[in-house]
DNA sequence: CTATTATGTAACCATTCAGTTACACTTTTG
DNA sequence: CAAAAGTGTAACTGAATGGTTACATAATAG
């Protein structure tokens, strides 16, 4: 069960969503997390979030029996940094400019 | 072999070195991107690439008995725009001010 | 025409993945 | 204390992943 990287932990789209509920409503426990996904069960949900601690894109924190996530986007920054690499292609005028004059 | 998401194009090491290498220096020829990778076989990455066209991340173009590949970033948009969102975490500076307040 | 080059695919394999159910453990509640 | 609540893990399963070797096909070269 190796760690996994920002790239492999967000390419499953239930994580992608456990991310997401992180960042609008805060912080919150487990079992809030498990309901948000009705068609899976809780266990399921458990082992995502172990994935996003092992790739450090949540921290836990122990309070009594719950268990509260919290959001620790920091490694998306590396996804983010390859993802920007990549902008110019689309977002440069000119670069678009260039790609249809070469197609003509 | 259903057709992955940008996504879950991107998770894999191999894959993002071959978009970046298309991105470095243009087009290639699917032999010259398997040169790039001695370590593994033509055929591994000939089903790389294949996942990235299912992705729409690269365009193939047959020329005679070769085939170009061009990177055609497109779908990284989706990328992009998601982890825009978390940006604001690590990048907006009241926001930084605010968790260190809750810190403490 | 034949041989070679460039490429993709088929068939197979071991490993990983995402899910399940059953269970264990710890903390709170009554 | 006993029961309930909150959570994680073990064991299992079927499907997908990434890799391999062997082969098929099409185009160029001699």
């Amino acid at each position: 069960m190796a760690y996994k990287s920002a790239f492999e932990a967000i390419a499953d789209p239930t994580r992608r969503a456990i991310l997401d509920s992180l960042a609008d409503q805060g912080p919150r426990r487990a079992g809030d997390i498990a309901e948000l996904f009705p068609q899976i069960s809780r266990p399921a949900v458990s082992k995502h979030l172990r994935v996003l601690r092992g790739a450090e894109l949540v921290r836990q924190e122990a309070r009594g029996r719950e268990v509260w996530y919290e959001l620790r986007p920091g490694p998306l920054n590396e996804v983010q940094a390859w993802v920007r690499n990549y902008e110019r292609f689309w977002g440069d005028k000119l670069q678009r400019l260039k790609e249809v004059a070469e197609e003509a």
